[in-house]
DNA sequence: TGTTACATTTAGTACATACTGAACGTACTG
DNA sequence: CAGTACGTTCAGTATGTACTAAATGTAACA
């Protein structure tokens, strides 16, 4: 059990600013706090600490150091002779962006892949049509799908390895 | 003024799920919608032809198309004979993401640029402290400056901007 | 210059969702 | 096998926000 330390202000600032970031960015405030909170402690921390360190509930501590555990920003660390779960933060901040994004977007676009090859099957019954000419709409998703095989697999892409690494 | 067409039932499937990917993403549901509606109208559209097409109010169509005008996604023409404002989408996808990424990213981030700087600064302050040492904190500081260093100008790179064009 | 026909703005509302707190499940300990 | 000490789950709530609708602003026409 680790005493009750009070944060020193400057990583209380930046506790806050990191979960207004991960806020604006969609996911919950406290996930960016918690990370915060653990990347700049040099100790493994429990559900408790992160409790009482944020103000916020066990469960909600719970769901959000599953997120992050998901997404490899923090890894558990075991402490012998404490039956807690510890986590403490990697610093690997490009393969936890890249797991981020992957998790995020890819999940959420890959509702939507199938969705051209769909359309360009229904697009003959568009054909005279009284809302746009076909010709128009098959040129348009022509550029969808060309935009849409140049980004896919950007992620993969050496290059972009390199940088996000 | 043209006249109260229904839409294409394939299109309107597009166009509910360009309104779910934006609205996923962070931005409102309407700017996806609108979007899809315009870039599958061969003709330009107006606030009213919006507002009949997907059942919202003026005033929020007004907002959303703005939105989507600053990024680049449509652009006003003019229609000779009528005061109404008609938009047009643009099939450039590469510019608008790019124009969208900075405008939401950029703006995000730069708040907190400066964070790093600031705390770097106040580092010393942190030397004997009870939580954590300051060596610890300073190489945690370090790596985020070289990963924020990494990422910073990426979408200036010339590698990324072939692939987002 | 008054009137009209638009776009924009804004106060109010409805909805979504992140968080709380308690109940539950589970695995050590004695 | 109790009893305890955790982590997890979930119904309820509270906060934020996208959207509505009405008021306001603005520019073209007479």
């Amino acid at each position: 059990m680790t005493s009750p330390e009070s944060i020193n202000p400057i990583i209380q600032h930046f506790i806050e600013d990191a979960g207004n970031m991960t806020q604006s960015f969609g996911f919950g405030r406290v996930v960016g706090q918690l990370f915060a909170y653990m990347y700049f402690s040099s100790i493994p921390r429990n559900l408790a600490d992160m409790r009482d360190a944020l103000g916020i509930s066990k469960g909600c501590a719970s769901t959000a150091v599953r997120q992050l555990e998901q997404w490899g920003a923090v890894k558990k660390v075991w402490v012998k002779g404490d039956r807690k779960d510890y986590y403490e933060a990697c610093d690997w901040f490009g393969r936890i962006l890249k797991n981020a994004i992957v998790d995020t977007f890819g999940k959420r676009m890959s509702s939507y892949t199938s969705l051209l090859d769909e359309i360009e099957d229904d697009l003959v019954t568009l054909e005279g049509h009284g809302d746009g000419d076909g010709a128009f709409i098959r040129q348009r998703i022509d550029n969808l799908k060309q935009f849409q095989q140049k980004t896919r697999g950007i992620l993969e892409n050496p290059i972009i390895r390199e940088i996000i690494k």
